[in-house]
DNA sequence: TAGATTGTTAATCGATTAACAATC
DNA sequence: TAGATTGTTAATCGATTAACAATC
């Protein structure tokens, strides 16, 4: 795909990106410079034109940028023109408010099934239609069907169980909520959301 | 409090030294070289000294680090020694989860309200026993309460809608979990969680 | 005391910003 | 063409790692 050894740095900028180009592209504007970019994202126009060379020339001199085109091409950087199979481990509170977040869906995150341990929550089904199967079927489930991302959204313990099921059954990425760091294999990644770490940042910040 | 100038990498760093040494006295180990710890944690002896002493000499020479000490002194720093209260703004399914998340309370998050816009869930009372407050009269309920931080779990439009009414409340900290910057002065602290662009940066690195 | 390990300074590495020539 | 703005190289800044003297 594109070019190796982008900086973490970077890729963390790009979703801002797009973000801020979309909005662009709802008020109507379809042109843009890096400086005038850099006023409404607060950052320096060097490291917009410095992070949008890495992927390759988007821009155009005396120009600028054109808005939906870099758009598109930072979506494909992502790998929004891709479609995702998803499985969300765990059926809480949670779980229920990722899955039943549409904007997910929209990008071609498709959720195709909800697991939990407990007798109580499967055999139901949650909100947007999604089948919740017994955790224990996990590992069968995986044997037929292909999924790209799985969800992490139980205790510590059991994410860090299930872990290698999922990594067995072919999953590609795991989004994990769970308060643990993952052991995985080089051809998965993790990215993780810890949401109580966050919030000891704000603490933090709070206090000094 | 402690010294200034400690940069966002540290303070990002420090939560995962706190759940380490957590851990480790969760299995009665109570001292640590920073040898150790950076095998454990995988990173370097030299990064974890390095950060340690931007807040003061934790460890002793030819010993390592006391563990309970450590895991409290990091405690403080991070301001968990406090207690703080919490409204969250929407009642929706991630409100909720956040709301109901039990490990919050815990380290002395206190959540004492919620509000939402929406009249089929004001008046109600959410799983904890938290009351759910029409979301106009969140001015007034912050003229007669002191409150450090608010959770935004709603739509980016009204998360900045709101941002200003909690800015004059008198708010320390948000924590903002809508896909938008905020604009709050300085005093203020904001923390976003922006899961969308979370799950964006996995979709990248599942590519590349 | 000898051994271990910190605290801290120095060296390296990487990321950000500044500057400007290329070019639309 | 003249003006604007990128692409890209060079300079700066900051963060990480290495090294070692201090000291428990």
């Amino acid at each position: 795909m594109e070019k190796k050894g982008i900086s973490r740095a970077v890729i963390n900028r790009l979703p801002r990106y797009y973000r801020y180009l979309g909005l662009l592209m709802d008020q109507g504007i379809d042109r843009i410079s890096s400086s005038e970019l850099s006023r409404r994202m607060n950052v320096t126009a060097s490291q917009i034109r410095q992070d949008l060379n890495l992927f390759g020339g988007f821009g155009q001199q005396g120009y600028g940028y054109n808005v939906p085109h870099l758009h598109d091409e930072i979506g494909k950087i992502l790998g929004l023109d891709k479609s995702y199979s998803m499985i969300v481990i765990g059926a809480g509170k949670l779980a229920q408010a990722i899955s039943g977040y549409f904007g997910f869906e929209k990008r071609g995150f498709r959720i195709e099934a909800m697991f939990d341990r407990d007798p109580d929550k499967y055999g139901g089904v949650s909100l947007r239609g999604i089948q919740i199967h017994p955790l224990d079927q996990l590992e069968e489930y995986l044997k037929e069907h292909t999924i790209d991302i799985a969800v992490l959204a139980i205790p510590a313990d059991s994410a860090r169980m299930i872990t290698p099921v999922l990594v067995e059954g072919g999953v590609r990425g795991i989004w994990n909520f769970a308060h643990t760091d993952l052991d995985v294999p080089e051809n998965v990644t993790v990215q993780s959301v810890h949401l109580s770490e966050s919030l000891m940042q704000l603490s933090y910040k709070i206090n000094h």
